[in-house]
DNA sequence: CATGAATGAGTATTCATTCAT
DNA sequence: AATGAATGAATACTCATTCAT
C-alpha cells in the first residue's frame, strides 16, 4: 500500500509536470506549432510516459485548457453584502482584468479560439467555464443589488453582458490581437467611464450626478 | 495586346480561384492545418502556379484576410445626415452584424487571432482593417451627433468602443467560441437594450423616457 | 536576305547574352544551384527562347565551359626564340597564373570537377582543352630549349608536368579549396624557387650557382 | 545497462549504415544530386531516423568527408629514423597515392571542391585535414633529413609543397578530371623521376650521380 | 512501468521544362 | 519567332505516435 501510494504520487507529480510544460509550450507556440517531444523534454519525461497520461496531443491540450479555466474563479466573495453599485462595478472589473492578464488567460483564449472549428465541444466547454462562470458570478451580484434596491429592476442577464462587453472591448479585445498589449495607465479612469454608462441606465440616481466623465 | 490581355485575364481568374480555395481551406482547417497542396488542388492549379501568385502560405493567408477585411466597410453612408441617435445606433449595429456574419468575418477573426503570436504584424494590420475601420466610422457618426446637439458632448473614442463592446459581447463573442452560432431571434430587441444603455448616458434626454426595456 | 541576316545576328546576340548570363550564374552558384529561369532573366530572354538555343541546362553548361576553355590559350608567343630557361620558366608561370586567376578559370574548374561523375566526356574534353593545351604549349618551349642546348636532354612530357605541378600546388590547389584565395605577395619569389628546383635537375649549369634561394 | 548498451549498439550500427549509404550516394551523385530519402532507403532507415543522427544533409556530408579524411593519416611512422632521402621520397609518395586511390579520396575531393562556394568552412576544414595533415607529415620528415645532414638546409615548407605538387600533377590531377583514372604501370618510374628533380636541388650530392632518368 | 529510438505520412517550397497564344 | 504562365516531380525536413527492450 505504501508502495502503491508512492507510485500514485509519483505518477501524479509527473502528470502535473507534463501539464505545466504543456501549458508553457502551448502558450509559447500555439497548438499546432507546439511539439509533443519538446513538452515531454521540458517535463523530464519520455514521450511514451506522456502518452500514458494523455491519449493524444489534443487531449493534452484539453487538459491544459480545463486546468487553466478552473483558475478563473468566482468574484462574488470580493464584495461585502452591502457594497454599493459603483464600487461593485469597479471591484469586479479590476478582479476580472487581474485574472485575465495575470494568468495568461488572454493567450489561452487565443489558442482555444483557434481550435474552435476542430474541437467545437472543447471550445464550448471552455467558453462556459471561462466566460459563463464569470457571467453568472456578475449576475448574482447584480441581482443582489436589484433586490437591495440599489439598482433599478431589470434583466440582469443582459445587463451583466453589456457591462462585461464594455470592459472586454477596452482591454481584452486589444490583448487578443496583440500579444504584447498591457493594461494602460488610464485603466482605472476607463473602467470608471464604463461604470458611468452602466449606472446611467441601471442606477437609481438617474441624474448621473457624481459622474466623473 | 490580345495576347497580353488574354494572359492577364487567365492569370487573374486563376488568382481568384486560388483565393477562393484558400479561403475555404483556411476557414475549414485554420492556418496551420490547411495544406497548400490541397488549396492548389481545389483551385485546379499546380502548387507551382500557386507560388507564382503568392510567395508563401503566409502571404496567401494575408491576401485572403485582407480580401475579407476589405468587405468590412464604412457604414456612415447608411445614415442620413439628420438620423437621430437611436436610429443611428440601431442601423449601425445591424450593418455591423450583417457584415460580420455574412462574410465569414467571425471565422477569419478566429484564424487571425490564432496567428497573433506567430504573425503579430499581420494580426495588427487585420485588427486595424477590421476593427479600426469600423471604429472610426462609428466615431465619425457620434461626432456628428454631438455637433448637431443630438448627443451630449463627450469622449466619442471611448463611447464608440463602449457601444461596440456591448454589441460584440452579445453576438460576436459567442460566435467566436461557437462556429455554429447564428444571430438569435431577439437580436433586434437586444440591440435596442444596448441602445438604451448608451443613450441613458450620452443621449440628451436623460430621463430615459421612451425606453423599451 | 537582309532580313535573314538581321535575324541571324539578333539570334546570335541573344545566344551570346545567354552564355554570358549563364557563365555568371554558374560561377556564382555552381551547376545545380544555378536556376535556368534566373539565367534567362539576366539575359533578358524568355525561358522558351533559352531552350531554343540550348536543349537543356547541361548543354548550356557545356557551352559555357567550352567557351571559357577556349580563352585559355597558348603561351609560346610570349617568348623570344632565344629566351633563356629561367626567364622562360618565370614568364610562362606568370602567364599561366594570370589566365588562371583573371578569367575565373579556378571557379570554372571547380564546377567542371563537380560534374565529372555525371558528365565524364565533358570533363575529359575540358581537361584536354584547359590542361592539355597548356601542357603542350609548355612542352614545345622545353623541347626548343633542349634543342638549343640550353637544357639537358630529357623527357619533356614529364618535366613539363613536374614544372606545372609545382606551380599548381603553390597557387592553384589552394584556390580550388578557397574561393577567396588570391595570389600572395611573394608569388614571384615562390615561382623563382620552383624554377631553381626545375633547373637544378634540367638546367645545364648543375652547380646551381645564381640560385636565389 | 543491458538496455542502454543494446540501444547504443543498435544506434551505432544504424549510424554506420547511414554513413555507408551516404558515402555511396554522395560519391555517385555529388552533394546536390544525392537525395536524403534515397540515402535513408539504402541504409534501411527512415528519413526521420537519419535526421536523428545528422541534423542536416550538410552535416551528413561533413561526417562522410571527415570519416574519409581521417583515413588519410600521418606517414612518418612508415620510415626508419635513418631512411635515406630517396627512399623517404619514394615511400611517402607510394603511401600518399595508396590512401588517395584506395579510399575514394579523389572522388570525395571532387565533391568537396564542388561545395567550396556554398560551404567554404567545410571545404577549408577538409582541405586542412586532407592536404594539411599530409603536408605537415612530409615536412617533418624533411626537417629530420635536413637535421641529419642528409638534405641541404632549406625552406622545407616550400619544398614539401613542390614535392607533393609534382606527385599530384602526375596522378591526382588526372584522377580529378576522370573518375576512371587508375595509377599507371609506370607509376614507380615516374615517382623516381620526381625524386630526381627534388634531390637535384635539395640533396647533398649535387652531381646527381645515381639518377635513374 | 518507463524508455527513447524509430517511423510513415506529411509539410512548404523549388525548378527544369513545355505549350497555348 | 517569342513569350511567360503553367506544371509535375522532386526536395529537405518535421512530428505525433508506437514498440522492442
Amino acid at each position: 500500500m505504501g508502495l502503491e501510494e508512492y507510485r500514485r504520487s509519483v505518477s501524479e507529480s509527473k502528470r502535473a509536470s507534463i501539464l505545466r510544460a504543456a501549458r508553457a509550450a502551448f502558450l509559447k507556440d500555439g497548438f499546432s506549432r507546439a511539439a509533443v517531444a519538446e513538452i515531454a523534454n521540458m517535463a523530464d519525461v519520455s514521450t511514451a510516459t506522456l502518452y500514458k497520461h494523455f491519449d493524444s496531443k489534443e487531449e493534452l491540450f484539453a487538459a491544459v485548457a480545463k486546468d487553466a479555466a478552473m483558475s478563473v474563479g468566482d468574484y462574488s466573495h470580493l464584495l461585502d453584502p452591502d457594497t454599493a453599485p459603483r464600487d461593485a462595478f469597479l471591484t469586479l472589473s479590476r478582479a476580472y482584468l487581474a485574472t485575465q492578464f495575470e494568468n495568461h488567460v488572454n493567450d489561452l483564449m487565443r489558442i482555444i479560439i483557434a481550435e474552435v472549428p476542430s474541437h467545437p465541444e472543447l471550445a464550448r466547454e471552455m467558453m462556459d467555464l471561462i466566460v459563463g462562470r464569470r457571467h453568472r458570478s456578475l449576475q448574482n451580484v447584480l441581482d443582489r443589488l436589484v433586490a437591495q434596491g440599489m439598482l433599478r429592476p431589470h434583466d440582469t442577464t443582459l445587463s451583466a453582458k453589456l457591462a462585461s462587453g464594455m470592459i472586454k472591448e477596452l482591454f481584452v479585445w486589444p490583448a487578443l490581437f496583440n500579444a504584447d498589449f498591457r493594461l494602460p495607465e488610464d485603466t482605472e479612469a476607463k473602467i470608471d467611464m464604463a461604470a458611468n454608462v452602466f449606472l446611467a441606465r441601471y442606477g437609481i440616481d438617474t441624474t448621473g450626478q457624481g459622474m466623473t466623465g
